[in-house]
DNA sequence: CAGGATCCGTACTGATACTG
DNA sequence: CAGTATCAGTACGGATCCTG
């Protein structure tokens, strides 16, 4: 989620849960978390994990990841290209959030 | 979160945690959550409450939510009109989630 | 009071084609 | 391989006016 937001100037947060939404709202967001919380992954790996997301989709939601802290992007230089992406400690720390996520929507849903 | 959907079409989720963002992901939900968890409110209380929001975008994220079986809605025939929403059993399984949410957003945002 | 109706901007996302 | 550029649809959410 992420939308009023435009060219991203922090937004204006009334309250922590806000916050994190607007981290984790995007629409692949957290499937790209769930992945990337298990082991790191190249841009391929992710763009076949995630069966229905295009390129440019996938690049912008890692490129806000990335800015809000929660993932690192590593360019090893070599042909062909080899990205890597990771998750922070900062974006480790999402994981209960994700677990209570993943709970609820295995109950319901 | 929230956005490919339409007219609603129960969207084919592939991970649990897609359900929930689905539900949780609206611009205000999880802030309208937050107040219903603390206790049941009217219709105005809420418009009041989260300041910034409309009264047609309320009633169309409360009309989600409850389509979604979040809260619940209890029109009190009377004059004035009365409407109070409250959260559902449901609803109030998003608790941990919430709680998460609420952690993560006060130590980083 | 609690909305519904209408108009509308724009952000989000996808499709497709192209590049270092 | 890992993107970027461009074009475009549409759902989301806000503004404003109106009503039982």
């Amino acid at each position: 989620m992420h939308k009023t937001g435009g060219d991203n100037p922090k937004k204006l947060v009334s309250c922590p849960v806000e916050a994190t939404i607007q981290v984790v709202g995007g629409r692949w967001k957290v499937l790209i978390l769930h992945r990337l919380l298990e082991h790191d992954m190249r841009f391929g790996e992710l763009l076949r994990a995630l069966k229905g997301v295009t390129a440019r989709t996938l690049t912008k939601q890692l490129r806000e990841l990335e800015a809000d802290g929660i993932v690192s992007r590593t360019v090893h230089q070599q042909v062909p290209p080899m990205v890597e992406y990771a998750i922070t400690p900062k974006g480790r720390e999402l994981e209960p959030t994700l677990l209570a996520m993943h709970a609820w929507g295995e109950k319901y849903g």
